[in-house]
DNA sequence: GATGAATGAGGGTTCATTCAT
DNA sequence: GATGAATGAACCCTCATTCAT
């Protein structure tokens, strides 16, 4: 017979059609708490009531504050971050189409809500996130430049890139981009950023530069 | 005038000689502590301990820890950053010259340490500081890019740059350097940024582009 | 008689046999539980588990923790008790051999795990079980000591016992005895007690008492 | 300089004559609340109440609650109790005059309030006071029954007792009075115990025992 | 001015109890 | 009847702030 109390008990499967609603409510209202609050501020009481739950029902969902952090980064932010970056490993074409298709998949994924509220996450609390951060950093942050870096290498092969940009800092190509949820964080206030023209305009000077041709 | 009063009355003036240095001691402290462990973890105690001087004694200088972080951000970490970008100013040469001279500028401001942290406070809790964050907004941000504006446009007009970077978004030259703080706040355990590469790097590409030139 | 409530409405006689199994159940887990951790820190989702019923179960056979605890000295505690002593009154002999038949039960009685738990439970939290401390000393304590008591009169007035023994304080007889239940409370872990040898040695002093016989 | 917060800082010396009382006004504080209602149910609020200090002073001279039992023990219970046993050292005559000697000592260390409450403590939560116990177990009983085994066997040495007392579980000799802490804690308001009349009586049996001597 | 002991509001967490299924 | 998810009062502890010395 189960005497298991809660849902807590098998984290991952079994949970009934109702909890992982009433999981899923109490996920989005600690997101957006978090993200209102930032982690230290936010209150335990003011997720509950967000999610129209008693405050002892988190508990029976998350083993505490730390933890349901944990649970809205793994439930609701890096799935969607994965999900913009899902379509970046089926394309061919030439090395510009291919370079050009990857920086716009990584300002769109940089542009979304997810990743605005995980750096603000992570830059408040590095220490207690840095597992987290660990992970954002080998597999969003790294494999990105990765993806920038070998289409650099395969359009200099290719004869389209200028040989020295092989070992270019993949950074640079998309410098703008991952500071966009910085700025997101910041200047929403003070006016919007245009991602669309900015990616026009990266691109643009990603691959011919500023200066007038001799 | 009143100076029968401590020495919060009148922030800028009537400051002996060694209340001035109690009151730097303590911004010092307060910047390190709140650098170390982020404005809502850190605690005053720790603050006072690190100044060497009694809990008390913080509030005969500062109202409480919101106006103690504005006294770290006006006396310490602004005028830092002014430092840095005060020489923007009195450069002549080409428009080439000119955009390389403000990227490195720019580059070498967001390196400091002082902008590291800044950026952390205010993504930490952005309510708390919009005051600082329109400030830092108008007079850091939208100064920089300005520069850079305006420098496209000037080389624009002297022919140098191709006529279509004119109303190029700015952020897209210098997005890897206002990056450099987000980079240093979440990654330093990961790996430096090689700030000097960086930039030799963006100036390549900004100058020139990927492509071969047909 | 109302039976469409639950098996609560008539603790002694309503309960199919199912149902005493399942009360019966309860109470061995929770003496376990009480036992093992106190009545204050016991918890009732642990007595649930161990009794293999859900949550809700308890609160069907007991009306709350103290009523719970109620139940375990009534169905477990005293009766284990009154078992040992029934055979006290049985006896006939000496007044010797009866004092130490007495004395026999009485430490008999004090070794065993319920008198354990139940000095425990009644240490812990003496307010809130006047009812059964009155109990206790009532029908164990002054019972037991009676037995005593009378039995030294017994023997005074049958000339076995010194005169002046007749208002001796019972407890004298009996105290290594009674604390025993404290001793394995306390040092269960520094060394068992012997209790064999204990009511050897006090009946020797009881009867002989230390010195020579002159 | 010295800039530590509290009096925590230098547990055992440094306090100031104003802080040494304070310290003093909450262990009493904590004495009583806890001997009212024992540990687990005892609320700092009540004790900072029954001290008259606001709830965060108690933190000022204890950790936590369980380090504040610590300093009640240490402070309150213990040194009473070593008290009453001091004199137990500096005695001499017949083994006999000794043996009477050290069971008043006992009776009366058993019979303070101290006792009464440290037995309490104990036997509540004997897990979270194991270190107690065993400290309990080696300086107050076994100690105290050493005294008694050694003067049983001087006393056979000398021919006052019987040989066969030498082997003589102690605890026989005491057990009445061993016990009283435990009779306070349950009985006191059945009737109080009659300490000294309970001290005569085991003497005399002690010593002569029941039977009328042939 | 400087100190640091004292304050007490506030937050995270536990767990006895309830009640819809 | 049986279940166990949900509830929320209660409690320990922290720490920004105050104020008597």
């Amino acid at each position: 017979m189960d005497t298991t109390t809660g849902p807590k008990s098998d984290p991952d499967q079994e949970l009934s059609r109702s909890q992982r609603r009433r999981r899923n409510d109490i996920v989005e209202a600690a997101l957006k708490v978090f993200d209102r609050d930032g982690y230290e501020a936010a209150k335990m009481i003011d997720i509950a009531k967000e999610a129209e739950v008693a405050k002892g029902t988190l508990y029976l969902y998350f083993e505490n504050k730390s933890v349901l952090l944990e649970g809205v980064i793994q439930t609701a932010i890096l799935p969607a971050l994965e999900q913009i970056g899902g379509a970046a490993k089926v394309h061919t074409g030439s090395a510009q189409e291919l370079l050009e298709h990857h920086i716009r998949i990584i300002a769109a994924r940089q542009a979304s809500p997810e990743m605005k509220m995980l750096i603000r996450l992570m830059i408040s609390a590095p220490e207690q996130h840095a597992q987290l951060i660990r992970f954002f950093h080998g597999h969003v942050v790294q494999e990105g430049l990765e993806l920038i870096r070998s289409t650099l290498r395969t359009g200099v092969e290719s004869g389209e890139f200028r040989p020295d940009v092989a070992d270019m800092d993949p950074l640079v190509l998309v410098g703008s981009h991952v500071y966009a949820p910085v700025w997101h964080n910041l200047f929403q206030d003070e006016g919007p950023l245009d991602i669309d023209r900015l990616v026009e305009d990266n691109l643009k000077m990603v691959m011919s530069g500023l200066l007038v041709r001799s």
